[in-house]
DNA sequence: TCGATATCTGTAGATATATTCAGATATGAA
DNA sequence: TTCATATCTGAATATATCTACAGATATCGA
């Protein structure tokens, strides 16, 4: 079992055991940009706050600050903080009425993906293997 | 516009606009420990080292640890560190062959948001319209 | 204009995280 | 057993991040 060298485009040599495995895989994969930019999503979505403000958008549509705040039970300042990273990311959208800011979700993806994402917690240790459908709960 | 006041579980008065709403959304919410495990999930997409390797394992269906340190040019450690996370979550599996690790995606979920999320970034700035499917290139 | 309200912003401190280095473990071959 | 290889683990450090507090901004109504 002898490892072969690849000469990255830095330059740098590593071991391999399948050399054309890998130049066939790093020829297929997203950018260091493309990742990069996934990985910022993700990482918007992977604060237990932030998910939950997502989730509360997702049932309720569209939700002023306090509202927000009151519904996830965090403190307003929390949640605006919150709100700036995800409108700045452009996950969620703003729109003033008067004093109030009302937030909805701005991404179709986005709600896609937490949806899926909660069909893959409520069906977390299942096996693969197709199964019938599941009813939803939604409003 | 008068704020109401609605009294959460833990006995906190917050203000708020739309107390039916607040209430109606909490109902529907996912609970914190639901928030909590796909946050933590969604936690573990959010690193670009992460993010790349799960995408080499995307396309490449499997591959030791070496190899994937090659690919996403990362040293090996940090790509053992890495994946003892992810396979921690159940994100990915392990399969020893002689002194080789070999690391496969182990969630169909889990693909299904890495390539939801990939066709998020392709067609980003794009209406809500339907839209024809595009093919998906799959190694 | 003034005060009240809803939200935003800057900042600081505690906590969490990624990466690297050094060394440990596990496997195969001699 | 001994050596070489592939991977793992623990610890340290530098960096990033969340939350809370204080104060700023924007809007409305009197």
């Amino acid at each position: 079992m002898k490892s072969s060298e690849v000469v990255g485009l830095d330059g740098c040599a590593e071991k391999t055991v399948d050399p054309k495995k890998v130049v066939a895989t790093q020829r297929q994969l997203i950018s260091r940009d493309e990742a990069g930019q996934l990985a910022e999503l993700f990482r918007l979505l992977g604060d237990p706050t932030r998910t939950r403000l997502l989730f509360a958008l997702l049932e309720a549509g569209e939700l002023c600050v306090c509202d927000l705040a009151a519904t996830v039970e965090v403190a307003e300042t929390s949640v605006s903080h919150a709100l700036r990273l995800l409108r700045a990311a452009r996950v969620v959208r703003a729109r003033r009425d008067g004093r109030m800011m009302y937030y909805r979700l701005d991404d179709q993806h986005v709600r896609m993906l937490l949806d899926l994402s909660r069909e893959h917690l409520r069906h977390d240790d299942e096996p693969e293997a197709i199964r019938p459908k599941r009813r939803r709960r939604q409003a």
